[in-house]
RNA sequence: GCCGGAGUGGCGGAAUUGGCAGACGCGCGGGAUUCAAAAUCCCGUCCUGGCAACAGGGUGUGGGUUCGAGUCCCACCUCCGGCACCA
């Protein structure tokens, strides 16, 4: 193993350069440059877990460092930061289970992440690394909350304001004046149905149940009302649907953003119960149905069931309502393929004719969207027809289909149809289309008290509370006469108490409920008070963390507000698609109130959004501990080096494709940069080679050193690093086989390369005799006179047929490429003596001749 | 079931957006160097037939538009991802 001096020794390599960039503060973003333009280029905070680092990671970091690398070389004044989402359930399970601390393992598997972060040569600015456990961090996310309790939105103005402005009605007891203030408040408490996780101890957001069970560890997910924090971002549906529409996101993630908010336009229709002086009110986004309504559906919650149901069927309705209640969600959908349901005896009258319809319970109708209940029209919705079917309840077809093969089974009862079409059975109405018929309606029963317009959202206010310990205390304390008191923003932050058992309880309690006297407050009027045992969601340190990056140690505010306007919004933003709704639904909800509340000068924090896509295992399945397929970076990063990790993950195929590992294809691009070594540094003396001279490049070196610079620019812009590393590899291939390596050619080369393998770059180009960092070299210029092909070859075709090809110069016009190109032998042969009829030039390209 | 995305050599993927299909890399075959190997370098490599020049076929399947289709349109098949009783 007698390695030469000049061998490519890419771990010196890359320890010395990680050393000086670090030692130099290279990469240090300056606040409020006014000379250069800022670019803001931001990774998806990574959670520090014990496993380290998995290949995924490096992909986003990559891309986003070599644009951040670009960027600079461009004359770019570039803020790319990273941090740590540092709360989180694991370390707090692995605490449960061995009584370490999770401050404790939290901080190691930091160390281990950033050591193995470092270890690739990414250009952040670590001066701004925070975690989300940091006291000085949490201390804003705490005070945000607070700006949340204390804030209400104006309807009219579709905007937050805070709570002091709140109009209050006249005449109102204190008791009164007070609830009024905290039904408005934007963070407020309600006794609500959650997702109870007996196994986790906690309970779950609607987004972190999957089909019934937990989204980390399958465990069984059951419905249970408890006492719960709740963040209202409901109020902000409109606003969050709209913003989108300005934003360079991928319309995929738009798509799912706007199918969660769930925005549907219908009525609201009221049904009088006979015998009873109650109404139920419907949402129907059909409301031209409304004469096939056969029966009605309330949800078993409905407050309504208990004063209707008769004596007849109580008893069943009760059994039926308990049956309900004590369902998962998972078997509320999934695998209820048959629909259940309960009659309650009551009748209601359909509105629109008089008629008398029974009165159902059914848990295919959810309480919390619409108004938990429904009429149903068999004939022309799924489920009602399901339902209907099953408990042999009648169907009225009211919609003609156009296609009069349905419209035979639609009117025998036989097929449900949901389309639009032409009413029928609709008394006055029939005739109309469905779109008029909708409009008309709504009109009618607007005019008769008897229904209005309505808009109802999917999105549900946001379940912000956690039964855990490992998480940002709540700034409340709660009186004893049942109110809830905010910390003042000097009493903040409200740290986590040192616990002895991190064992959730089991009721629901968080582990802070045993934590003794933290959990005692004297109140400044004297009484006693108690803590808020919950704690935030994980979701909410991820919520703001790119405003703090701006300025991470200010102690007077979240961020700067000059700094803030300098450098937001965040320019680039690249992250796992996992979070195309939660995270990034929650932090644009985060900001838009800190921007109706002035702390922030955009209404959305992310500009442009990628997503990098999943990288599989060798033989293309999900890379997991139980196949044996997880590649470690550690090792690639030891074997190959830090720019051929860094180069590979950008070279496997597009940033966004999901595409399968190959160690062959690291040891590939391994190759390309020993190569592209070898041919500027001499193997045995380690100087700079004999062959890079100070010489004039030839023409074709030339035109291919300015096409590379050009299109490995406009790649990069793109994000296209696959095809960039394509065309560097086409110039090595070409520079290897000069005897003589122009010296110009070659450092233009270097700095080309820099953002995609930065170490051996910055090597190569203090091998060329520089002394400084290549980070804030200009990039290249290219020209494109001398990218241009001076002569072009051009397929011949004859009715689509190539027969020929000819060389022509690249400036030959229309008819001196038809004249060549019919003078062909080859050409005139395959025309078989016929008169050519057309003769098609797309220039640079080819020539069709029809004949 | 619904909504996205994708189907191109043995493999990962290119193709200026309607203009020479297969760039670049991997793998494979052959050769050079070497005592030998590693490393490196050179040549070849979509399929079929042929010694060759060359001919024919070819981008999931079937149809269509066009002088010309991997690219556009219609129908279908397969795979991946997301959502899933939201009235």
């Amino acid at each position: 193993m007698s390695e030469k001096k000049g061998a490519y020794r890419f771990l010196d390599i890359e320890k010395k350069w990680q050393d000086y960039w670090q030692a130099d503060k290279t990469f240090k973003a300056v606040d409020c440059d006014n000379i250069r333009e800022k670019y803001y280029v931001l990774d998806m905070f990574p959670y520090p877990s014990g496993e380290g680092l998995h290949v995924g990671h490096p992909e986003g970091y990559t891309a986003s460092d070599i644009v951040a690398r670009y960027k600079r070389m461009k004359g770019f004044n570039v803020l790319h930061p990273m941090g740590w989402d540092a709360f989180g359930l694991p370390a707090e399970q692995y605490a449960v289970q061995t009584g370490t601390h999770p401050a404790e393992t939290t901080q190691k598997n930091i160390d281990n992440m950033r050591r193995q972060i470092k270890s690739l040569g990414f250009s952040y600015d670590w001066d701004r690394e925070f975690a989300t456990t940091d006291p000085d961090y949490f201390r804003w996310t705490q005070w945000i909350f607070l700006k949340f309790f204390n804030s209400y939105f104006d309807q009219a103005e579709q905007k937050a304001k805070p709570i002091e402005q709140l109009p209050i009605p006249e005449g109102l007891t204190e008791q009164q004046r007070r609830d009024y203030i905290d039904s408005r408040r934007l963070a407020y408490e309600a006794e609500a149905p959650v997702n109870w996780c007996p196994a986790l101890g906690t309970v779950l957001a609607n987004e972190e149940v999957v089909g019934g069970v937990s989204e980390r560890g399958g465990h069984p997910v059951i419905r249970k009302p408890m006492r719960q924090w709740m963040l209202r971002i409901t109020k902000y549906c409109e606003r969050l649907l709209a913003g989108l529409d300005g934003l360079d996101w991928p319309e995929s993630i738009k798509k799912l953003q706007r199918d969660w908010i769930g925005k549907s336009v219908g009525a609201d229709v009221d049904f009088k119960v006979e015998g009873h002086d109650a109404t139920i009110r419907v949402f129907t986004t059909r409301p031209d149905t409304l004469f096939g309504a056969t029966y009605m559906v309330m949800a078993p919650e409905h407050p309504l069931t208990d004063i209707i149901t008769t004596d007849e069927y109580k008893k069943a309705v009760k059994k039926y309502r308990k049956i309900a209640a004590g369902k998962s969600d998972l078997d509320r959908t999934d695998l209820a393929k048959e629909k259940t349901g309960q009659p309650t005896g009551a009748y209601a009258i359909n509105p629109v004719n008089g008629e008398k319809i029974p009165i159902w319970i059914s848990d295919y109708v959810l309480i919390g969207y619409g108004t938990g209940a429904i009429m149903a029209v068999p004939a022309h919705d799924e489920r009602d027809f399901e339902f209907a079917v099953k408990f042999d309840l009648p169907i009225i077809p009211v919609v003609q289909p156009d296609d009069p093969r349905q419209a035979e089974k639609v009117k025998a009862g036989e097929l449900c149809f949901i389309g639009e079409g032409t009413a029928i059975n609709s008394g006055e109405f029939n005739g109309l289309r469905t779109p008029d018929f909708k409009r008309q309606i709504t009109h009618w029963l607007r005019e008769r008290g008897r229904g209005t317009k309505a808009v109802n959202y999917k999105l549900r206010d946001w379940l912000f509370s956690r039964q855990r310990y490992w998480g940002e205390p709540f700034p409340v304390v709660h009186t004893q006469d049942g109110g809830i008191v905010a910390l003042t923003e000097d009493e903040l932050p409200l740290e986590l108490p040192e616990i002895d058992n991190y064992k959730p309880s089991g009721t629901g309690q968080s582990p802070l409920a045993n934590s003794g006297e933290w959990l005692e407050v004297e109140l400044p009027d004297g009484t006693k008070g108690r803590r808020e045992t919950n704690t935030m969601p994980q979701w909410a340190g991820s919520c703001w963390y790119y405003l703090r990056y701006i300025d991470p140690e200010n102690s007077s505010r979240l961020c700067d507000g000059q700094k803030e306007s300098y450098w937001m919004p965040v320019d680039l933003y690249i992250g796992g698609a996992e979070h195309a709704v939660l995270h990034l639904l929650y932090a644009r909800f985060w900001h838009m109130l800190l921007y109706d509340l002035g702390y922030v000068g955009t209404p959305e924090p992310f500009e442009k959004l990628v997503n990098q896509g999943m990288i599989l295992g060798e033989g293309n399945q999900k890379m997991s501990k139980s196949r044996g397929n997880v590649i470690n970076p550690d090792k690639v990063v030891a074997d190959y080096g830090a720019d051929s990790m860094r180069l590979y993950e950008m070279f496997m195929g597009p940033l966004e494709a999901t595409k399968p590992w190959n160690m062959r294809g690291v040891e590939g691009v391994h190759r390309f940069l020993g190569k592209a070594w070898r041919m500027i540094i001499d193997a045995d003396t380690g100087e700079l080679a004999d062959s890079v001279k100070d010489a004039q490049a030839d023409e074709v070196t030339l035109r291919l050193l300015h096409q590379t610079i050009k299109k490995v620019g406009t790649d990069i812009e793109q994000l296209a690093f696959n095809t960039a590393i394509s065309q560097m590899m086409v110039f090595i291939n070409h520079l290897s086989k000069l005897a003589v390596r122009p010296k110009s050619a070659v450092e233009k080369f270097v700095l080309v390369l820099a953002p995609f393998a930065p170490h051996i770059a910055e090597e190569l180009w203090a091998g060329l005799g520089h002394s400084k960092t290549l980070a804030y070299e200009p990039w290249p210029q290219y020209d494109p006179e001398l990218a241009k092909e001076k002569e072009v070859e051009l397929a011949v075709q004859v009715m689509g047929k190539i027969r020929d090809r000819i060389v022509v110069s690249a400036d030959a016009t229309e008819d001196q490429i038809k004249q060549k190109a019919l003078s062909s032998e080859k050409v005139i042969a395959a025309m078989a003596g016929k008169e050519p009829k057309r003769v098609i030039v797309i220039k640079s390209r080819l020539v069709n001749i029809v004949i």
